[in-house]
DNA sequence: ACCTGAACACCGTTCAAGT
DNA sequence: ACCTGAACACCGTTCAAGT
């Protein structure tokens, strides 16, 4: 194919973390988890391993920095309050939904982002990525005006079900074949499941229908919304939807 | 959670695909993903490379089979129909949380599961690990009373909470160090949360206390009962829909 | 059919040596 | 301080050769 297009002899820039991690992005991006070497980074870069070496201590920092890159530029965007009063801000939960696609195409654009980012959370959460996610949804959970106590359930399940399904969504595309068409993924694993035992698989079976047919961002939306429906559910906005200011 | 110690010398069994991955499922339990390697594998099977590969394709295979192995053992416990009119059924949420629960303990009991679902939900659903978690699941999503059209959207909210609230809980020991005391561990996290700029991330300074106090198995379901709520609150089960066994 | 084990290509990481 | 690139230990996979 063509993708040897290599810009190797951009020698005038020197190395920097930044510049790895970029690079590191691109490989991860165009080649896959796989395709991410030191050999590949030396190669694109122009220089040696050691220099890599040099401004990044390992290959699982490199991919936490890739991550954290990725991630932040994402949630870079998120809606912030309109300077000007006259247009009204969003509500906390169409707030939400905009975080939430962010994250969404985010997974969807770098697919090898759902895998880290699932092990960034069990094995990391020190670091700045986990609760980057976390405030930023959580801060409209409160806004939401969820008590105290139900503040951690419910950005978790949020937090839990938008990484999942974007995980889900995304990385159709193998790094050892063609990317597929997402349609003919999905027609492929709608025959696959309705070619199942239908003793062991009903439902499977039942369902494989809605599989081939589905909007992926619809889809997205409307599991979202069930989960803002449980907050709004467990936790029901009686009093005026913005919490006193008052200790 | 018997700390198996088996010696290597067990020539008397013939080797077999099911003694491979029963093999593969120790090694990652004991040493973790990078702990899983061939070489590793024919010392502890007493055998050769080759040997190996004449039973399974190579190492995603393998790690598909113990994948499924695990997640199936999982779900074969799962509550079935008593066979005694006296004992009475548990209700369909009880039963999903029944479920949520197993799957839950064997990401706990095999924290590299987690990525490895995650993996194989986005990579691989025409494979039978995936119809089989959202079958165990949806069944009783169905039974739940939800309307048809809903049956995905429900079943997806849970699945990706189950495996995404799992997945975090479980992998607190890292293959390279030994493995924290879950309190202190959870102490950890709260205090590097409590560390950070409460200007960039409020909502994780607010939250840390709960993070520290927690209890993970009560956290979990607390969640699980947020999205189920949601599913009552938007499909609500106005009509009996099916009239139960008559005793 | 099933297994052996050397060989191959490739990878992450180190380090003495250069500027 | 920053970079080079050979060297090392290790890994997945193959395959001619054995039973």
């Amino acid at each position: 194919m063509a993708t040897r297009t290599r810009r190797s002899q951009r020698r005038t820039e020197a190395l920097s973390r930044e510049r790895i991690v970029e690079a590191a992005v691109e490989l991860l991006d165009t080649v896959g988890e796989s395709g991410l070497t030191f050999r590949a980074l030396t190669e694109r870069l122009a220089t040696g391993t050691g220099a890599i070496y040099w401004h990044v201590a390992n290959k699982d920092e490199l991919l936490g920095a890739a991550t954290e890159a990725v991630v932040g530029a994402a949630l870079a965007v998120e809606p912030v309050a309109p300077t000007t009063p006259a247009a009204p801000a969003d509500s906390p939960p169409d707030e939400i939904r905009a975080v939430a696609l962010g994250l969404f195409e985010a997974i969807d654009d770098h697919p090898w982002l759902a895998t880290q980012l699932a092990t960034q959370l069990s094995r990391s959460p020190w670091g700045s990525v986990t609760p980057r996610i976390f405030d930023s949804i959580g801060r409209r959970v409160r806004a939401l005006g969820v008590p105290e106590d139900g503040w951690f359930t419910a950005t978790s399940a949020l937090v839990h079900y938008v990484l999942g399904a974007a995980g889900q969504n995304a990385a159709n595309s193998r790094a050892d074949g063609p990317p597929k068409d997402r349609a003919e993924f999905l027609d492929d694993v709608a025959t696959a499941w309705e070619e199942l035992d239908p003793d062991d698989y009903p439902f499977a079976r039942a369902v494989a229908g809605q599989l081939r047919d589905h909007d992926d961002r619809e889809q997205f939306l409307a599991g979202l919304d069930l989960v803002l429906a449980g907050i709004t559910a467990l936790h029901p906005p009686s009093k005026p939807t913005h919490p006193p200011h008052t200790p």
